[in-house]
RNA sequence: GGUCGCGUGGCCGAGUGGCUAGGCAGAGGUCUGCAAAACCUUGUACAGCGGUUCGAAUCCGCUCGCGACCUCCA
């Protein structure tokens, strides 16, 4: 394990705490993952990229990461207007569908982005669907606690009589008069002793799609109910770290935080992480305020707001050189610096790949130098454990990557800065970008382009009777199963069969 | 209305009491057949007002502006 002291914002105390595994070296964390009822958006990419580079550091820390992310596949209630009906239903009318076929739809559609941005699957990826069982289970215990009451095959959570024992509103600061007072008015709430109680358990109309019986009746799980009962069956009932949106941060996990001490009587989990919102030309994104993009819109370059097409890469770039507890705003200007930025980083990727230390006789230590790349080498580790500030360590890296560029050009030597530092520079840069911060080069397919330009200068050579050259540029061809065929009028190419 | 957060140079975006963040764009230079890349130099930034302090972008107060959550949301 190597000696960091690597501090984590805690929502629950506000405050950048010194991460101590409960059991180490082990770590467990759990993040809320998506609910499958549409295309992956900038939105998710967020979280998943935030959290996939807190996995990659911990492990380049040591550490043994449990990942677990969640799949959404039980829609959340939409609200007022469709009580009792629920998102991935209601899509599965619309497109006259099963809702697991919905729903595989949109996981296999997550699951490509989500590859797409290079990142590391979760250890586990647990479904709602999947566990109906424990969730029942789940609302039993906080029933039998009398933490919980039943109303027409529907249970509640009884926020109040909670409230007697434990402090309800405590990751989000909120108090619960206030919360009592402020509540708006919605539909469906007569079966509710207070507007703060939450339901644990839906009774299902006829019509309604996903259902499954109960104890209380034909019913489905509560909104908050399914991520308590797969972080305890997977992480346990107090684990390290749970991370979200900062959206999530009311209700959905005050309630998986009510939720756990009601049944396993102690907080879920020890520290809360939460990312911070993204935000387009400064507004929010949403689907009503026309700016919602997709990711595939994205990387396609196919949406009004968008004047190009932004690779997968550029967007992980550009999400890691914000914090992610601030705001992040896209707009073409922003992502096309960050285009910039990325390419910037992966050409001296590729140089420090070529670069071999070369011991010169005549060329001195420059102290100097090596005090520069020893210090921007501690300080970009000293941002990532310092609540994985991304944005930091990115600055420091570009350090480097200018006395990498320079020994490239010729303009320094790797003699000055001698062996261990030379090998340091070089690993440090490329296993930050690589392994860390999980960028990756992008190959771009532009062999037909290639092939083009190669095979007019076969034809010039041709023409010169240069026939060296060539039957080489033949050779090479074939070496990558290539066969160059001289046409009557023209020359073209096929793969060698 | 309640709770929380933010306002940094042309743009993005770190920084929470004294030490050049960094990227993009711009200017000058080195290199170069030309160009590009790279490297070097260059920007007297911290919403406004007041206070604390030897010293504040950084702490406190007020004002203005923006946003998030409170309702599905990542």
């Amino acid at each position: 394990m190597k000696q960091h002291q690597l501090k984590i914002h805690n929502t629950l105390s506000r405050k950048k705490e010194l991460f101590e595994p409960l059991n180490p070296p082990f770590v467990g964390m759990y993040v809320c993952g998506p609910t499958v009822y549409g295309d992956a958006h900038l939105g998710h990419a967020r979280p998943a990229v935030t959290f996939d580079t807190v996995y990659r550091y911990l492990g380049h820390l040591g550490y043994k990461v449990r990942y677990v992310r969640n799949i959404t596949d039980v829609g959340h209630l939409t609200g007022d207007a469709d009580e009792g009906e629920d998102k991935i239903a209601k899509k599965a009318k619309l497109e006259q569908l099963e809702p697991m076929e919905v729903a595989q739809q949109y996981t296999d559609s997550y699951h490509r982005d989500m590859d797409l941005l290079n990142t590391n699957k979760p250890n586990i990826e647990p479904r709602a669907t999947g566990h109906i069982p424990e969730q029942i289970e789940l609302v039993q215990s906080i029933l039998d606690e009398g933490l919980a009451y039943e109303v027409n095959g529907s249970v509640y959570f009884d926020v109040l009589k909670y409230n007697e024992t434990y402090k309800y509103g405590k990751l989000s600061g909120r108090v619960l008069e206030d919360l009592m007072s402020g509540s708006r008015e919605l539909d469906g709430q007569g079966e509710k002793r207070n507007a703060a109680d939450f339901a644990l358990w839906k009774s299902a109309a006829p019509e309604h799609l996903m259902k499954w019986s109960s104890p209380w009746g034909i019913g489905f799980p509560g909104w908050h109910l399914e991520c308590t009962a797969m972080s305890s069956k997977y992480l346990g009932k107090h684990f390290d770290i749970h991370g979200g949106g900062m959206d999530l941060m009311f209700p959905h996990h005050e309630c998986e935080i009510a939720q756990g001490n009601a049944c396993n009587h102690q907080d879920p989990a020890k520290y809360w992480m939460h990312n911070n919102m993204i935000t387009i030309n400064g507004q929010k994104m949403g689907k009503s305020l026309g700016n919602f993009i997709t990711l595939q819109e994205l990387f396609m370059g196919q949406h009004q707001l968008l004047e190009q097409a932004y690779s997968p890469m550029t967007i992980r770039y550009f999400i890691l050189t914000a914090h992610y507890r601030s705001t992040l705003d896209f707009s073409n200007e922003a992502l096309k610096a960050a285009q910039k930025g990325y390419k910037k980083i992966i050409n001296g990727l590729r140089i420090s790949q070529l670069l071999q230390y070369d011991n010169d006789d005549s060329v001195s230590l420059d102290e100097n130098q090596v005090k520069q790349v020893e210090n921007s080498i501690q300080s970009a580790y000293k941002a990532m454990d310092d609540d994985f500030n991304t944005a930091q360590a990115i600055g420091h890296l570009f350090n480097l990557l200018k006395k990498i560029n320079s020994i490239y050009t010729g303009q320094l030597h790797p003699a000055q800065f001698g062996e261990d530092t030379f090998r340091q520079l070089i690993g440090t840069f490329s296993g930050f970008v690589t392994e860390i911060l999980g960028l990756k080069e992008e190959k771009t397919d532009h062999q037909s382009a290639l092939l083009d330009a190669l095979l007019n200068i076969y034809g010039e050579a041709k023409t010169a009777r240069n026939y060296d050259k060539v039957d080489e540029i033949r050779a090479k061809l074939k070496e990558i199963g290539i066969v160059v065929k001289d046409m009557k009028d023209k020359i073209d190419w096929a793969y060698e069969e």
